[in-house]
DNA sequence: CCAAAAAAGTTTACACTGTCAACATAATGC
DNA sequence: GCATTATGTTGACAGTGTAAACTTTTTTGG
């Protein structure tokens, strides 16, 4: 019987109920995902999850970390999309990490919002998360070695490159970027504006 | 009896509520921060605060406005301390907006957390947030006047300069930043250098 | 192969939540 | 002074997270 999907019980709940919160969350946003209704939206039982899942911020917090591993494979197909100009990987990670935050508003808040916070320093949520810095780490030493930023601690820099763009994806998300319209080409402009003066800066003259 | 504090029923609740559910907020953080939990708090019955807010939402509408109030008063305070020296206003605000969402970092996320989103272009809260911003034009503008930051548009100069500082304030509270130990000096250090790096950008030779 | 243990899912129950409607009381304005 | 409004209370309701007891399936060791 491993003609349909997978062996047991269910097929395999967890993925289900990760996937049925994604869909609550991209579709009513994280103030109306509520356990009863993932596990109602997943056809089982309100309390079936919690054989997999210890309490609601479990799942949030998976669903977080897949939130990590999309955006940090997304940050990684720009990379190589960009591998013959290095010199635009930089500034092409901001932006990638800011269409992110804009495209999935919901998941990029519950990422950032408490459940990392939460998590302790060897919680497998941070070790995702490590790995999407870790994509801007190498997009800076890419970009030492192609002489567009300074030589010195990459991980500091990449720290800064970072915040910035991290910055700049939360204040976009909230609405702060680009006033009145608020609209894509605004959100652009400010941003593409804003990473290139941080790059003069961390080329350093 | 105008002696004791106020004329009507209760004294004033609002801000009484106001106060409860910002000490709840600091001591436990907003996952258990519960209207009732609020109301008992303020010692009234658990219906009583609808007669101040619209709903739960509101309630915290009005806490976040209270932290935009004071971060914007903070602002303030350490633009005229460096009023000698404006070369280093705008160093110095930054590291004063990271080191408020530090000291509160539960209100630091309530108030650029969803409720900043869903507040209308023309809420107060949002104006409130548009007053914090306005301080760092100011900073801005002042590091223009004195030659350490070239001539521009200011108020998107200032954009860029309000997104470093807040996307270090917010991995800052996530507890990304520094990452083994996190203390204060590890913030305080990587805030510095970013800060710099950025400014060296703004000074565009 | 099959009993026994473990895994996965269900039902029932409980305390607690946000919110509403009906009611009570205090303050104010004519 | 009294009617109106502002403020606060009580009681109720649907919905929530979670734990315990139970059932059903799957796995597994003799």
């Amino acid at each position: 019987m491993p003609k349909t999907t997978t062996t047991y019980h269910h097929g395999d709940l967890r993925n289900a109920l990760i996937q049925a919160g994604l869909s609550i969350l991209q579709t009513d946003g994280e103030a109306t995902l509520t356990l009863r209704k993932v596990a109602r939206e997943a056809g089982v039982s309100h309390a079936a999850p919690y054989r997999h899942f210890a309490d609601k911020t479990a799942l949030l917090s998976a669903i977080a970390q897949q939130g990590f591993d999309l955006l940090t494979a997304q940050l990684q197909a720009a990379a190589t999309d960009f591998s013959d100009t290095p010199q635009r990987i930089l500034l092409e990670t901001g932006l990638n990490y800011i269409q992110f935050a804009r495209q999935y508003p919901d998941h990029f808040r519950l990422m950032f919002g408490g459940v990392l916070r939460a998590a302790g320093p060897d919680a497998p949520l941070r070790a995702a998360a490590e790995q999407t810095f870790a994509q801007v780490v190498n997009a800076v030493a890419t970009s030492q070695a192609c002489g567009i930023v300074k030589a010195g601690d990459t991980h500091q820099l990449a720290t800064t490159a970072w915040s910035m763009a991290h910055g700049l994806a939360d204040l976009a998300v909230e609405g702060m970027l680009g006033q009145p319209t608020n609209s894509t080409a605004d959100v652009e402009q400010i941003a593409r504006f804003s990473l290139q003066q941080l790059l003069v800066g961390l080329l350093g003259r």
